[in-house]
DNA sequence: ATCCTATCCTGTAGGC
DNA sequence: TGCCTACAGGATAGGA
């Protein structure tokens, strides 16, 4: 569920709901003791009020009153609950209830248990060891071809690898990094490190397109508790590769590819994203010189015929 | 330094 | 129906 988008929706949806509330109580489940929820939760929250809410990448940074910031990460599952009233019967997998005084709750779900909370000295936010690597906010410091560029000046991993390490950029995930490279035309396995600045410039671009457009229809996936009755985020719809191995790209009708990479599912277009520049390994021939233009007109009726 | 692999968990979808 | 396997939106420790 969770790349930056989702966990943007996410901010959004609880800052019009929590800041102001003052924690009353904070418990965690049994389970939680295996999981990465501290021990601490019940005494160091109660008697703080939520200020504001802040994220970067995919962290989420509440602060609270008293010089404390409640940092979260949702993993692969992660989920925050908000209730006005709290229904009486608990779902599964919540780790972390924190009750407000008057009388809201704010839950913390998560199956899988990948995700992290932590309560931290705001002070000290900047030498926390899963922040203080992090890279920058694409929504706050957009990249440009130039910065990408340096950034990825000698490294020898695949593009796509590279987009999903946080230190680089903050905030993408395995959908939008197939996404991002779709659009910009970018083959997913050529080496970051060798691409040249037009491809950076486009990726640079793209990265806020894709982004920005995801964001504004809620995200994509998670069944959200946005809305009382639970809508999926609307950017599903709009995926041009992701999880659509065999069917159409939506640009030029190729059946879309599914690759792995870093144990990780790699969606692309053998067409759309050939490549200029060197190929992805020392052994060639991804770039093998191709028609693409007269042929890619085809499309149009693989289109219509979708539509 | 950089890169790669295995691992932490549970739920779900699909094949038989 | 049940059983089995493969896979899932993430990050990271440890070895090469």
């Amino acid at each position: 569920m969770p790349e930056l988008p989702e966990v943007e929706t996410v901010r959004r949806m609880l800052e019009t709901a929590i800041p102001g509330r003052r924690v009353a109580r904070a418990r965690i489940s049994g389970k939680a003791l295996h999981s990465r929820v501290p021990r601490e939760l019940p005494r160091a929250l109660p008697g703080r009020t939520f200020e504001r809410l802040r994220r970067h990448g995919k962290f989420l940074l509440f602060d609270l009153s008293g010089g404390a910031t409640l940092v979260s990460h949702l993993g692969m599952s992660g989920r925050w609950l908000f209730h006005a009233e709290p229904p009486a019967r608990l779902p599964a997998h919540v780790h972390a209830r924190l009750a407000f005084e008057d009388g809201a709750e704010l839950w913390f779900q998560d199956a899988r248990r990948f995700g992290m909370l932590r309560v931290v000295d705001t002070a000290q936010l900047g030498r926390d060891p899963s922040l203080v690597l992090l890279g920058p906010d694409p929504l706050v410091e957009p990249p440009t071809a130039e910065s990408l560029l340096r950034a990825a000046r000698g490294s020898r991993v695949a593009v796509k690898t590279w987009l999903l390490d946080q230190r680089k950029i903050a905030g993408i995930g395995n959908i939008y990094a197939s996404e991002i490279l779709h659009r910009s035309g970018v083959d997913p396995r050529r080496r970051a490190g060798f691409l040249r600045a037009d491809a950076w410039r486009r990726i640079a671009r793209d990265t806020a397109q894709v982004l920005d457009e995801a964001i504004a229809r809620a995200g994509t996936t998670f069944s959200s508790y946005r809305t009382a009755s639970g809508q999926p985020g609307g950017f599903g719809n709009l995926l041009r590769v992701y999880d659509r191995a065999g069917q159409p790209c939506r640009t030029c009708g190729t059946p879309v590819r599914r690759i792995v990479q870093g144990q990780r599912s790699t969606y692309f277009c053998p067409r759309c994203q050939h490549g200029a520049g060197p190929a992805p390994r020392p052994g060639r021939r991804a770039a093998a010189a191709r028609p693409a233009r007269a042929a890619s007109r085809r499309s149009r009726k693989q289109r219509s015929a979708r539509a």
